[in-house]
DNA sequence: CTGTTAGCGCTTTCAT
DNA sequence: ATGAAAGCGCTAACAG
């Protein structure tokens, strides 16, 4: 709290290999092979020793940099990220975090700005100029056919989209997903339903309409309408007034984005429409913000945490030489009920 | 859309400085000063000329790894962030990444689990290992008197919290964001006040109740008392609970983060507490959802992308060689209302 | 105006 | 089992 003096002119003198070599009348090479416990050379135990105290009393830490021009290898990866308040962004960045951090490896994060998108080729030189080793590429957007120039020549995966080549794609199944939402929306008896979502340039938003029309057109009993709006309140406000002032109105919408649900739920409020008696809600995202919207909605729980973690591995298996590999991200997927509590009994999720 | 033929074996051959050289037939520390448009020295501009016309059609890009090496600088910086899921944190990531960005510098982001908090020194040897040149730390927990050997030694700033030494703390004015607060409720009226807020243990928690204590004591006709919950929904829920419970209810509340808001406002409707009847709610955070809850709130907008940004810049400073001086974010700060809007015509805050 | 040279800190053959 | 030496790609002091 600022309570204590100024510091001192904060200059730490970096610890070198050459110094842990003169405290010990050791050559560096020798101390090096210790310190990188060189599986192929034999070092007398004794020896070992003295490195290591040395080592540790100097609170030695080895040159990233100079290690990394010497091995033609950074260790760190690009993750490039969509600059949305859609909290589930924030699961599949930690998620990725996390992985990398456990596979030795510093991220640096892009934000990419949601109203001018550039093509992923625009994070090349990232690799070139050897900051990174490779890209993991999340934004959403689903690539227009690429041009050959714009095609990525440097290790890379896109996550929770498809790239304009095989091989590169880390996704989740969106077309389970939605399996979940009809299976939850025939559970509760509902036959007229609306997918309420996303941009079509957005890749998942693609997937989950396309798997939404299929269903529609296999002739069951439900009938499935798509419905895109922008991923906001704004977006999801809108679309609910176009909704309610339809001749037949839905009795179950499938909402893509939290931002949309949370719009939605208003104006369903605003215009006295009853959930669950006349709509049941689904979303496909998930927060513990839904238990407090004040009526019951269901949420589709995706492996979003898995998604990074499989994005940052399959970046490294490229990186590592291993030939490039689609990726379906298995992880477990749910549909979970949030129920507003009444008082005196705080809400908690239920499966 | 992994429509196109799998991508060939991605090898891009790296140029280097040298490749340009022999391109031109000129020697490499030649290249070199071009490139860096060394000022000091003159070059013909025939040769000029050569140099740029090679290293672009070679797609010439410098390796950062072995500038960085020379100059002893990495022209990166590490950013670690609490994981939280409060959206305004991501406010406040894009100001610092997009600042980084203009001053040519890299970010790493380091996520820093919120249930297990590390010391600010835990990330010092990201900088002893050259990967970046300095850290803004922005972990929300107030420090304890830290014991020495916990001091950085390197360039770094406090964002949003102070540190245990002064001239470091990149802060807001969070004693003004109270004063808007209280303001706002004696405009409407509101003379039993409650500052609902996190834990003490987060410095901008402690700076805001310290300031609503003072006011109180200051003896005017407004009672404030402070309250203190998790910063969750849950714990918006569970102090919203208490509070109903007491004889005395608030008929004002400022509310310190958006998740404690959600989870208040819940519990106020699951009791029939009117807002902004029975009770005037001013929430701490930000964020377009605020239009959304049902009930007219109003919040104090804090700029918090300038706090990013002001964290890079002092950062930077330090970087530069200058001496380490504590920054007062300045940025505009405004009560915003926000009103659930009817139907057929979208909500929008106004000032 | 341009070339030569040394060296950033580390790893990695190759000698001894 | 350890040491000597080369070199990753770049910059900067010094020559010419």
């Amino acid at each position: 709290m600022s309570t204590g003096p100024p510091l001192a002119a904060a200059c730490v003198r970096r610890t070198r290999l050459v110094d842990v070599a003169e405290a010990t009348g050791l050559d560096v090479s020798t101390v090096s092979r210790v310190l990188n416990s060189d599986p192929r050379q034999s070092v007398r135990a004794e020896t070992r020793e003295r490195v290591l105290a040395a080592a540790r009393r100097l609170g030695y830490r080895p040159n990233a940099l100079a290690r990394a021009l010497k091995q033609a290898r950074t260790g760190a990866l690009a993750l490039v990220v969509p600059m949305t308040r859609n909290p589930v962004w924030a699961v599949v960045e930690r998620g990725a975090l996390d992985r990398a951090a456990t596979r030795g490896c510093a991220v640096l994060v892009v934000s990419q700005p949601i109203d001018q998108p550039r093509p992923a080729a625009a994070y090349q030189p990232m690799v070139l100029e050897s900051r990174v080793d490779g890209l993991v590429v999340a934004t959403a957007l689903r690539p227009r056919r690429a041009a050959p120039a714009a095609d990525l020549l440097v290790p890379h995966v896109y996550l929770n989209r498809r790239g304009p080549h095989p091989g590169h794609d880390v996704v989740m199944d969106e077309e389970a997903a939605v399996g979940l939402w009809l299976q939850e929306m025939r559970r509760q008896g509902r036959r007229d339903l609306v997918l309420l979502d996303g941009p079509v340039e957005v890749d998942t938003v693609h997937r989950r309409a396309r798997a939404a029309r299929a269903h529609d057109r296999a002739g069951g009993d439900q009938r499935v309408r798509v419905v895109h709006a922008p991923a906001t309140e704004q977006g999801g406000w809108a679309a609910g007034e176009r909704l309610l002032g339809r001749s037949r109105r839905p009795d179950g919408i499938g909402v893509g984005s939290l931002p949309q649900l949370t719009g939605l739920v208003a104006a369903l409020r605003s215009a006295g429409v009853a959930v669950p008696n006349d709509v049941g809600l689904v979303s496909f995202d998930e927060d513990p913000s839904l238990s407090y919207l004040g009526v019951p909605v269901a949420s589709v729980s995706m492996p979003l945490a898995e998604l990074g973690a499989a994005g940052v591995d399959a970046l490294l298996d490229q990186v590592d030489g291993h030939g490039p590999r689609d990726v379906l991200v298995a992880g477990p997927m749910d549909l979970v009920r949030h129920q507003p509590a009444p008082l005196a009994r705080c809400p908690v999720p239920r499966r």
